[in-house]
DNA sequence: TTTTATTTTCAATAATTTTTGAAAGTTTCG
DNA sequence: CGAAACTTTCAAAAATTATTGAAAATAAAA
C-alpha cells in the first residue's frame, strides 16, 4: 500500500470511530492530519489536505485546542500559525478522557445524585427510582473513579499494571 | 421533588448524556423510561409517556433488544407486546461496552494493523506513520482489554477489586 | 498611518440523522 | 376463512448538526 492512501485511509477510519463516540468527524480528522504530520501545518494546508473551507479549519482547530490536543507553533520567518498535535498518545488518550468526564459524566453524576436524595414520597415506584438512581450513581462513579485513576497514572502503570491485572 | 417530575428530569439527563456519546437520544430515553418502571411497558404506553411516534418505538425498541438491554414480556391475557429492561446495571454496563467493544473498537483495530504491516516503504514519513499506528494500536488495545476484562468481571469484582485498585 | 496578510465570526446553506405516519404485513381469534 | 388487533416498514418531513464563504476584525509590515 502507498503511504498516501494509508494515511487517508487512516484518517477516514479515525474519522468515523470518532462520529460513533459523538466526536465531530472533522474534528478528528484535523486532528488525525496533525497526529501524522511530520512538521505543523497551516490553516491552508489542512483545508488543503481535507478539502475543508477555512472557516471549518478555524472552528475545530480552536475547539481542538480547547480540548488541549493541539496547540500553535511558530514557524521561522512566516506569518501566518502553524499547528502540531502532541505525539505521545497516552497524553492523548488522557487528555480527552479527562475532558469528557469533566464536561459530561461529572454533571450526569450531580444531578443523579440530587434526583435520588430530591424525591420525598416513599411508594414502590418512588423507592424503585431511588434504587435505580442509587445504582446508576454506583456505576457511573466507578467508572469515574477508574477513568480518575487512568488519567492520574503515567504510561508505564497503565502499560504494565494495568495490563497485567486484566490479562486475568 | 415529585416524583413524575424526577422521573422526566431523569429520562432527559440519560438521554442527553448518551447523545454526547454517540447514541440516539430516543433509544436512551426508551431505556430509561422502561429501567424506572416497575411493569412491562406496551408500545402504546412508551408512546404516551414519551410522545413519540408508532413508528419511533418500534424502531428504537428494535434496537434496544438488538444491543441486548431490553426483552419482550408476555403478559397474561393481553394480545400486544410488553417490554422490559433487565435491572441489573452492572449487566446493562457490560453488555454495553461489549456491543460497541465489537461494533466499533474491534473493527478499527482490524484497520490499524493493516496499515501498520500494509506499508512498505520506509522514509521519515513513513517510519512516523507507522510508530503512529503502532501507538494507536497499543492504547487502543489497552483500553480494549480493559474492557474485556470488565465484562468477564462479576460485579463483586469489579466493585472491590477494581475500585480499592484505583482508590490510591 | 495605510496597506496587506491572516484569523475569526456567523448567517445562510448543506448534509446528516431522526421522526412521523400511513400503508403493508402479521398474528390471533371467532 | 375474514376481521380485528397489533407490528413493521419506509418514503417523506422535520430536526439537528456541520460546513461554507464572505464580511468584519485583528495583527503585522511597510
Amino acid at each position: 500500500m502507498k503511504l498516501e492512501d494509508a494515511k487517508i485511509k487512516y484518517i477516514h477510519t479515525w474519522g468515523s470511530l470518532a462520529t460513533s463516540w459523538g466526536i465531530n468527524k472533522t474534528m478528528a480528522q484535523v486532528h488525525a492530519l496533525l497526529l501524522a504530520s511530520t512538521k505543523p501545518l497551516s490553516a491552508d494546508e489542512i483545508m488543503e489536505a481535507l478539502k475543508i473551507s477555512r472557516g471549518n479549519v478555524n472552528m475545530n482547530v480552536r475547539a481542538l485546542i480547547d480540548w488541549g490536543i493541539v496547540r500553535k507553533e511558530l514557524v521561522v520567518g512566516e506569518r501566518k500559525e502553524f499547528f502540531v498535535a502532541d505525539k505521545d498518545i497516552w497524553e492523548l488518550f488522557k487528555q480527552v478522557t479527562k475532558e469528557r468526564k469533566k464536561r459530561e459524566i461529572e454533571p450526569v453524576l450531580k444531578i443523579l445524585d440530587e434526583l435520588k436524595s430530591g424525591v420525598e414520597e416513599d411508594s414502590e415506584e418512588a423507592e424503585t427510582f431511588k434504587k435505580l438512581m442509587n445504582d446508576l450513581s454506583t456505576v457511573t462513579n466507578t467508572v469515574n473513579g477508574i477513568l480518575d485513576k487512568a488519567i492520574k497514572a503515567d504510561e508505564h502503570w497503565l502499560l504494565s499494571n494495568f495490563t497485567r491485572m486484566i490479562k486475568k
